[in-house]
DNA sequence: AACAGTCACTTGTATATTGAAAGTAACTGT
DNA sequence: ACAGTTACTTTCAATATACAAGTGACTGTT
């Protein structure tokens, strides 16, 4: 039998092991995307949600403070009158530069039709206004 | 079950993004751990339950079904009467090894209190049939 | 001053995914 | 016959996600 009567466990945090514990800060489908689009030099809120993969805002809006929470992002306001927040990347956050690279040399090898970061350079520049795929 | 009756956009396929198309293959909470206990040795359904993180048996199942239909690992009858699995990892799914590393790294160096891949090594021998956390 | 527009969110609310537990099928070994 | 093992599958409540719409604080235009 489990032990019951302790009180509840806040975050389990599953394990030592340090990939399964990375996985809890950022193993989702959306946070490595948006510390890819700080990469490319995206700051802001809006910048973020031009992307093509379309994050939904609340989606966004949580993984942003989960993002600061844990230390990878920090904001710092770029106006006073209405305070707005650019958003940066941390030593921590820059140093999952070499977690993405190893992911895009996986998918450029492994998933045809993926883009070489140098496309994706570009298309990341030109981030349309379109809805559409 | 429900089908997708109706218009079937089946998978719009994220954006021809590397990075954006590996996490739709393996960027969720279990995969990646999945491949961790098949870099460990481990083959078959009963081990990688006895994993410290205790996946959820359904979610094992769809895993590794999914695993299986990207091409990250294969299955190999090891037993005849009731048929048996074991999986593998192909080579697809060996070359994973640079992403689950930089993802170790990390950790190591910013997570405290994880493990070195040779701890998480010995902890993955004695998979304990403790169910304690 | 009134109103449209922008930006950064927040709030509802369907829908989808997950997690925990229990159940099933095909055996083996006692 | 019956308990045990292995590999799942099923059920269903809880949680997370996606989509749409709304809010607040402005700025710039008429």
């Amino acid at each position: 039998m489990m032990s019951p009567s302790r009180k509840t466990p806040p975050k389990p945090a599953r394990l030592p092991c340090p990939l399964a514990s990375s996985l809890d800060i950022f193993g989702d489908k959306w946070s490595l995307l948006v510390i890819r689009d700080l990469f490319f030099g995206k700051k802001t809120f809006g910048e973020f949600q031009k992307s093509p993969e379309h994050i939904p805002s609340n989606i966004l809006a949580e993984r942003l403070k989960r993002l600061e929470s844990t230390g990878i992002i920090r904001k710092s306001a770029y106006q006073q009158k209405p305070v707005r927040y650019a958003y940066l990347l941390t030593e921590k956050g820059e140093h999952l530069g070499p977690v993405m690279k190893a992911m895009v040399d996986w998918g450029n090898k492994y998933i045809p039709g993926t883009y070489s970061f140098s496309e994706i350079m570009e298309m990341m520049k030109k981030n349309s206004g379109s809805q559409n795929e």
